[in-house]
DNA sequence: AAATATCCATCGGAATTCCTTCTGAATAAG
DNA sequence: CTTATTCAGAAGGAATTCCGATGGATATTT
């Protein structure tokens, strides 16, 4: 037998009200309405809930054991309805997302902020990781979407263009390739490097984009922190895209802008083909849309806001 | 938002088939009636709750969310359901009449095994009082109906004959009474009695079946029991109802039918006009209906089976 | 590579359910 | 006795639900 919310309302309205007239009024629905539906939930229950007389309603025995368990069932469907109802309104939900920890420092703060303030009631968690945990984090499912540099996406993601990010040339004060006007690639075969692994998508889009020059190498390390305490201290310099540039604005560090055909590294919000977002996740993907003009801010300059 | 318990088969169906095609065979729906109805779910909610591609329907993450709360909620509302389809089949329920004391210790015991066997499930509860009490506990609604001789029952109550209850003289073994042929009215103003209060229906009944003849009360006492030991002491002798004569089965004493016009109480199943009766407690009622053929048989010999 | 099979979404019409209005019977109040 | 109110039922129409057919997409087989 099926029964359904609206049927346990019509119940606990009639058992409250103890008339049909009442009842149906409350519930926007005809007298007779009422009376047919009351009589074909009996007829499923296959017991009497109400005993009606031209004068008077009132419950069974039956009926009032039936009121505490309809009551209790119409609080909970309402509760687990209204309760996906508010993620589909963004006014609950849980977003988690998977972006490299250059955004992460950046970027995604503000991005962060400026959602809560429109959302107050979606829990943001994030993941900070290099490209390719957050692409697997991503596969998996175990975050929404990505914010990362995609090299070679898939068939399977489906990413948008955000931002790109420009490389610049870190070193100390008094480099000498600080005199010169533009800075090509050639320039950059004459001096040392610190660098981050052969692995690193950072280091990938310089290799890929300089071929078939190849950097002196002198240092690989894992963290950029790493790279801007070897290049103050004269080990090397080095090429870190803007969204880390923060991280070299120290007493005796400058930067400047490289232009190098390709070398540049493209950010994407990454989805996953053929599964749906939750409501809260779209709500942070398109927030995070709209604000890719100050990403762009960001990529140019490396300045946080 | 309305939903009702087949939306939630429906659902849990395809999450565990997860395919469209056999979820709907297992459901006896076809494939585009499935379609459509989970799609209106998902509108309902505002979530997606299933991935689909041409080859694989997966639950999203709502999805899974959506699963825990709709298999309790199916759970709950099934037992709500099946629970009261039990009491309607009569598998379970409870039942609680109220009888006078005669009929509880004569006739019932055995209406009582006989209904057992037929409904294990269904809890008999009674209680033995008096013609009154019976009929204070039936309009209170404390028990579902009652048996008891009405005198009169009153426009809200309605009654149904089983039986009629007739009175028997009993007296020691020697009285002079038991040589005639037939005993009369007439007869008994000749010998002192022993009877119960002037309130009793059963007093009630003789007092008005003799009208104007009145007896001479030699004792008035609260039980048949006491009754049995006077009479059987010589303290007087008694008029009372074949459904008690158990209680006189003693050494010193045996008893007589007595036919005088109006001396018997009419036994009567009694309910609340009105006032739907419990499927238990119809079953009940039916049951004790069949079996006025064995109360008939008691009211008239006296003898327990 | 092409053919085949499988699967889901969609569409139009059929079947069913549901609702409203109207009416009738019962009962209480004036 | 009349009037008013209440619940139940019938009729008709609106809305929903359902089914079968169709189409597009993808995987499997030949």
């Amino acid at each position: 037998m099926d029964i359904s919310k609206r049927d346990l309302e019509l119940f606990l309205a009639l058992a409250e009200e103890r008339s049909f007239t009442r009842a149906a009024l409350k519930c926007n629905l005809s007298q007779s309405a009422l009376s047919s539906r009351i009589r074909l939930l009996e007829e499923g229950l296959g017991v009497v809930l109400f005993d009606r007389t031209t004068r008077a309603v009132e419950l069974t025995n039956e009926g009032r054991l039936f009121e505490t368990s309809a009551r209790r069932l119409h609080t909970e469907l309402s509760e687990v309805v209204d309760n996906f109802r508010d993620h589909a309104a963004r006014r609950r939900g849980r977003v988690k997302i998977a972006a490299l920890p250059s955004i992460c420092a950046s970027w995604l703060p503000n991005v962060f902020v400026k959602f809560r303030q429109k959302y107050p009631g979606i829990e943001l968690s994030l993941i900070d990781g290099l490209s390719q945990l957050c692409l697997d984090k991503l596969r998996s499912g175990e975050v929404d979407f990505a914010i990362t540099s995609a090299t070679e996406a898939g068939e399977d993601l489906q990413a948008t263009l955000i931002g790109t990010d420009y490389f610049h040339l870190v070193c100390p004060l008094d480099h000498p390739l600080l005199d010169k006007e533009t800075i090509t690639a050639g320039d950059l075969t004459e001096h040392p490097f610190v660098q981050v692994g052969r692995r690193s998508s950072v280091r990938q889009h310089i290799d890929a984009a300089l071929h078939p020059i190849v950097l002196a190498t002198r240092l690989e390390v894992q963290y950029m922190g790493t790279i801007a305490g070897m290049v103050e201290a004269g080990i090397g310099i080095a090429l870190v895209p803007a969204l880390s540039l923060w991280q070299f604005r120290r007493p005796g560090l400058t930067s400047r802008p490289v232009f190098i055909p390709n070398l540049s590294r493209s950010l994407h919000l990454l989805k996953r083909r053929g599964h749906a977002m939750s409501p809260s996740a779209q709500a942070l993907y398109e927030h995070a849309l709209q604000n890719r003009k100050s990403l762009d801010a960001l990529a140019e300059t490396g300045d946080l806001p």
